[in-house]
DNA sequence: AATCAAAAAGACCGATCGGTCTTTTTGATA
DNA sequence: TATCAAAAAGACCGATCGGTCTTTTTGATT
């Protein structure tokens, strides 16, 4: 990688922290400028506005969170065994997250749900990656006979989601895990019992 | 109430509009002079600050949420009806919000959650004001014999809040009532089979 | 109706906002 | 190692930020 590449990958990881941290709003070009340590002519070198910078870190950070849950789901073939590992991956998300500052997509959603930006529309975009890809392991599930045919994968979805994000949301404030871990005990439960 | 006193209730109603839709950060005092119709001067006579505006609004926006849910809850006098009612009155929540913007206490959580501020401050205590509500009803329910004794007051807190708040974020980014349907009927079987 | 404190308007402040443009520096290539 | 396009620095821009202060207007009290 050439040397200018290093520098705006390096100039997207730090400000996804930033975004992530402070919000898109709350995160001015000044603070970039001190986290990345370029001046403003070396950001805007490779990238067109704050928007365009946004929208390249908010894709890094939400790559972070496909990896560490697609790493653990990869190394199971049953479908139950697979949301179980998806789940529980969350356990570790609060005392060592992916990346600082809670969940991107809840951050990014919360901040823009009332807007019509192209940021609204990537957090929209990556909610349904996430739902498409509980989805995918039911319907295989249900197939190979491992999930019952009559589970909805699209409401088991939605409530897997919003466990985790609620839970993110009262950890983070309660600077306690034990809502994500109530949440994630909550769900193992729930895959257990109404899957199979 | 006076007419100052009048005009002070105003700026926090419309302000209080603003903040939950734009947030903290993204609402500047240009716009809420534009929403309230007033100058600087005039709101500023009321208001030291804008942070001390921002927090009159928050504690307005929890108290709307607060008078709805407790409409409800207060017309059943059983544990097991109370818990079904308060989650209930979620299901009018998109369609007919007490407050445009979803719910502030979600809202304020994600912005300030990193921050050390006073309105990080309030949204925790708004949380908790919450978790205890629902924690004194299921005591009670417990004393009274209509929820099982083994229940933990504080796992179920957890549980339908973070149920409730993940599923306001995806129903409002997605702009599909359903997820909140659906988190409410999971709610709603939980409490009926976990507690009884 | 006159009074006068309080409410609101409006001019004004320095700082910072996102962004542009010119100049200097750097590093890949011949 | 000389070259030169690209990267970074740094000065600069108008607009807007939150907030102050003086002046004008308003409305409750006498």
């Amino acid at each position: 990688m050439s040397k200018a590449q290093e520098t705006k990958t390096r100039i997207i990881r730090q400000s996804a922290e930033l975004f992530n941290l402070k919000g898109y709003a709350g995160s001015s070009m000044s603070d970039i400028m001190q986290a990345t340590g370029l001046k403003k002519g070396g950001i805007y070198n490779h990238f067109a506005s704050k928007e365009e910078l946004a929208l390249a870190a908010f894709d890094y950070a939400v790559s972070l969170l496909t990896q560490r849950v697609w790493s653990v789901v990869k190394t199971k073939r049953n479908a139950i065994d697979r949301l179980l590992a998806l789940v529980s991956s969350y356990l570790t998300y609060i005392d060592n997250p992916p990346i600082v500052g809670g969940c991107p997509i809840l951050n990014t959603a919360i901040e823009t749900d009332d807007l019509d930006s192209p940021l609204r529309d990537r957090a929209l975009q990556a909610i349904n990656s996430w739902r498409d890809l509980i989805i995918r392991i039911i319907e295989k599930g249900i197939k190979k006979g491992e999930v019952r045919s009559t589970v909805e994968p699209d409401t088991v979805a939605t409530i897997i989601i919003c466990n985790i994000e609620g839970a993110m949301m009262m950890s983070k404030l309660a600077k306690n895990p034990i809502h994500m871990r109530r949440a994630i005990a909550h769900l193992q439960s729930y895959i257990k019992t109404s899957l199979v």
